[in-house]
DNA sequence: TGCTTATATGAGCATATGTTCATATATTAT
DNA sequence: ATAATATATGAACATATGCTCATATAAGCA
């Protein structure tokens, strides 16, 4: 607070301010579960993989609103996909962010 | 997948579809949390208060700023303030979300 | 009351974001 | 090779977002 100065800042057992990359990582993370079409896409591959088509049947969406947010996720590197034929079966590749979904959900409906 | 159909749907053990207001609170919550500005302020609160003033002058930000960006955070009830004569003293007011924060950043920088 | 300090607020602006539309690409089957 | 199906992509557009600047408000003090 107002009475430390710049030593007991240092000396003190604080809260480190985060660095520029911590801050950019941590932002981005938000940022991805921040959409609600991201949130419903993310909570349709929570239990199981889905096609791309599947997902904007399921969710009425777009076809093409589905593939950019699945690009946006995927260079993230919060979903994975797999090919068979020339479908693309989409599934979830953080198990850490999807948890931090998780909760926010659980928090949101329990309550 | 495919081969469900509604009834299906409603019967098996599935991950729900999130209802629209669910879906705006989560989205909401992250957002709070999905710019640079608000993380570095919520992870100073985290510890302890601080005034308006306190808060531009460590983390270098304008007053302004600063006030606009407590604003938001105090609409979602993230934050809260006391006063003490002419100064507000601000302090975190939900220990759920800044619980997100802090594994976002233990993630972020414990990897 | 007038002055000072701390904070809040609104307008304006530049950039970011999410969607749609049209079209491209890729894989499979005929 | 051609057609059909599934997905990706880029441009354009409308809206959202975060900052700054100027100014307003509010509390304490001379």
């Amino acid at each position: 607070m107002s009475e430390k100065n710049g030593v007991e800042q240092v000396l003190e057992e604080n809260t480190p301010l985060l660095d520029e990359e911590t801050l950019f990582v941590v932002s981005q993370t938000f940022k991805a579960l921040s959409d609600p079409t991201r949130i419903r896409i993310l909570n349709l591959l929570c239990k199981e993989e889905h096609s791309v088509n599947d997902i904007a049947e399921t969710l009425n969406l777009s076809q093409s609103s589905v593939s950019h947010q699945l690009r946006f996720l995927k260079n993230l590197r919060l979903v994975k996909f797999r090919r068979e034929g020339t479908t693309l079966y989409y599934s979830e590749d953080d198990h850490h962010v999807m948890n931090l979904l998780k909760q926010a959900i659980e928090h949101a409906t329990h309550n």
